[in-house]
DNA sequence: GGAAAATTTGCGAATGACTTGCAAATTTGT
DNA sequence: ACAAATTTGCAAGTCATTCGCAAATTTTCC
């Protein structure tokens, strides 16, 4: 593993929240080229060891976010996101699976991956 | 309402699948400008005669795609995605109202949208 | 440990979906 | 039907993401 894939790895471990690949691309601790930060992260997470999902805010615009998945534990998670802070909230994994399984059912077709998010207000922004 | 706009509303409505923008700039029968086009496809969605979503698949990239929702009839569709055939298939309306609902009570956020689909292999092209 | 083979990196340029400015054309209100 | 308001087409711009390629790093094998 180069240096370049454990530093983004490590970055994407130590972050409370997904990032994008610009965010880890400008953060100076790191200062890898952004087609090295978009590189890895695909290798990750064809590794499992990240997650990502796509997400368009009005005031960000359409971007790819990604969060560390432990490479066993493998937990699927799912976000909450906040329009006026751009904070997220980590709602741990769905619990649909038995739903998933009653479609697949219903319809004879193999789900190979679900996307899932809310979008909102947080309680904070509320006040 | 222009002429644009009702040939754009119908179009989608005659649509059994989810259609991006492009496709229905390049549609023949339509021929409209592209700008146009997405400018009335937002103007359709905000009135809430439209929905969409943002789907990435390797064949296609990462495009918006919408369909169309009764004015009042308002009904929140998701969609299964076949990653061979690229079809989609409408699994109605998801039913997590409750579930939502309890999200937001516990995390005292307000949740304005949602989004949630599936990908995978549809039964055809399993065959 | 070191040289060759394989993979990865950085850079710059390209791609592709989507947006925008603006003048001309259409629609609307009266 | 006329003036005001909105929408359209066109061409150019934006922005996340990708790609080609030569140089640098990592891995493999002896």
């Amino acid at each position: 593993m180069t240096k370049a894939r454990k530093a983004i790895l490590e970055a994407l471990k130590a972050s409370v929240q997904p990032v994008t690949a610009m965010m880890l691309a400008k953060e100076p601790s790191l200062s890898y080229d952004q087609a090295t930060v978009y590189r890895n992260l695909h290798y990750l997470e064809e590794l499992g060891m990240a997650q990502s999902f796509i997400l368009h805010c009005s005031e960000h615009g359409t971007e790819r976010y990604y969060s560390y998945r432990g490479a066993d534990s493998g937990i699927h998670h799912h976000w909450f996101h906040c329009e006026k802070c751009h904070r997220f909230i980590d709602l741990g994994s769905c619990g649909y699976d038995e739903q998933m399984h009653a479609w697949e059912k219903k319809w004879d077709f193999t789900i190979t991956d679900h996307t899932f998010f809310l979008t909102g207000i947080c309680s904070a922004c509320k006040a």
